[in-house]
DNA sequence: AGCACTGTATGATGGCCATCGAACACTGGG
DNA sequence: CCCAGTGTTCGATGGCCATCATACAGTGCT
């Protein structure tokens, strides 16, 4: 039973950017990485909040890893939600594609054989 | 008169790279860049072979610009062509846009407020 | 309480990249 | 032929960023 007392020491909760508020360059700047990209494929491959950060499979360490998601949140890219020790997350599709339509699209289309 | 002869020592045309043959991550790397980004937008602003590499207004050196152009062309953004002593430059908008669909609108519209 | 798991924070490191200054090459004109 | 204009190349520099190893903090289970 999750005591709620005054000087209780929460998880801090995850600082979202909301794509709106997301200049176009920090946008690229995310996007322009290869594991980031990776990580950005992986969440679109699954539902929402079905995968936490370790749930995927890049060829970082978990330092850098959390570093990336942080980049992602920045970009308004993902949205991040605590369960238990573990952090789900859901990639921001719709609002994302208002904001910079068809940058996901692009990212998303496995067409990137070169 | 120009002369065509045998052992004369032409200026290297510069080298491009089609759309087409691309990377993404290129792609997006290239337009992660606030400079490249001002020089694309004030390509689009003028007619094809308007603007020389001079002709542009970007706060840094003769060196820099001269890489941001190179880097411009490997990501099949930018053409040029030589006349004379100056370096012609053309924004590819249909080639680049066959392979990244709406990329380069999103870098040309203005609405990056922030 | 102790423990395993998960994620973040903190240096430290290495590499890549944007920039500059200077030197060099090509072009066209006086 | 000299010169001004244009663009590239080279070496050096500085900064930013991705990564790591380590230590730390929360969470829930036993």
């Amino acid at each position: 039973m999750p005591e709620q007392a005054a000087g209780m020491s929460h998880r801090p909760a995850p600082v979202h950017t909301h794509p709106d508020d997301v200049p176009l360059l920090t946008a690229l700047s995310a996007l322009a990485d290869p594991v980031r990209i990776q990580l950005i494929r992986d969440l679109a491959r699954h539902p929402d909040w079905a995968l936490s950060c370790s749930g995927f499979d890049v060829p970082v360490g978990r330092a850098a890893k959390s570093h990336h998601f942080s980049v992602l949140r920045d970009a308004g890219l993902v949205e991040q939600r605590d369960q238990g020790p573990k952090r789900l997350n859901r990639l921001r599709r719709e609002e994302f594609d208002a904001r910079f339509p068809g940058l996901l699209d692009l990212v998303l289309r496995a067409d990137d054989g070169e």
